[in-house]
DNA sequence: ATCAACCCTCACACCGGTATGAAGGTCAAG
DNA sequence: CTTGACCTTCATACCGGTGTGAGGGTTGAT
């Protein structure tokens, strides 16, 4: 397809997909013509993309990510260092996403005291939650012991 | 303390700190001279700061995100709608969080399949690695250790 | 009084991701 | 063959967070 149904597709603005190619994270081919061609993969791609965009990596960092991800780059050499960057990106992704965690919890104690003091307004005296105990249940998601 | 100091308890540059401030996200007092006077609680406001800018929080989310990480503002008027936005930006963090967490566990088991074909040449292996990171799937525990 | 170290504000520029627009080539339909 | 939708590249500019520097005031010590 042409990069304008894969924009329609993605609802990603060309010029967009565009700059993608540029940072080596799309690789359309190209009609005698010159125009971009792609294929149905490249939908699924730049969903991808965008999530990780919108989750705060560089198109840098989603490069690097991108051979893992579509698991295409399992048969590559074995190389050591890269290996070891690799892990390095790993913990930096593991400190990313723990504070992430924090703060999202941190959010909902806040939120869950909030509501419990706006719903029993009848209630009266100056409680003072600077320190918010963790209570079980109103477990979504990322709440609970997890995380480990 | 001074800006200066702050500055080099916290590692972070003195224009970064300002700019902090432009931003709502520190409040020093100002001495007669008009130099800006911090309390030690900077420096852990600060250190807050500068891990949740490099979780890809941007100034603005940061800000709305203190009242809670404080647990300074839990006796703010329990207004509704504020809440619901709250539970709006507590929706987004998870969404985000989710995303993180797909791509750290297909980078990991990435790393463990290409260390596997690594140490191993003589094992047969006919694991297929990490397959999409994508599909709008349900959020899932992330997996073994790393994330405290 | 002067000097160094510190602070102030303001302006300008960089980078990354995004948004526009200009100037022009390709292609299918009328 | 022309029209219009679509594509190409190139340039420009925005925003957010950062970096740098100019021009100038405050402070404390010599």
């Amino acid at each position: 397809m042409l990069i304008g149904e894969l924009s329609r597709r993605t609802g990603v603005r060309a010029h967009q997909l565009r700059y993608y190619e540029t940072q080596g994270l799309l690789k359309p081919g190209r009609a005698t013509s010159g125009y971009r061609e792609y294929t149905t993969d490249a939908v699924l791609t730049v969903a991808q993309i965008r999530k990780l965009l919108e989750a705060g990596l560089s198109t840098e960092q989603i490069r690097f990510l991108q051979p893992c991800v579509t698991g295409a780059a399992a048969d590559l050499e074995p190389c050591p260092e890269s290996l070891s960057t690799l892990r390095t990106r790993l913990e930096e992704m593991d400190e990313r996403i723990d504070t992430l965690v924090r703060s999202r919890r941190a959010l909902h104690d806040y939120i869950d005291v909030t509501e419990r003091r706006a719903s029993a307004v009848a209630a009266r005296g100056g409680l003072c939650p600077a320190e918010v105990v963790l209570e079980p249940g109103v477990a979504e998601l990322v709440d609970g012991p997890g995380l480990a």
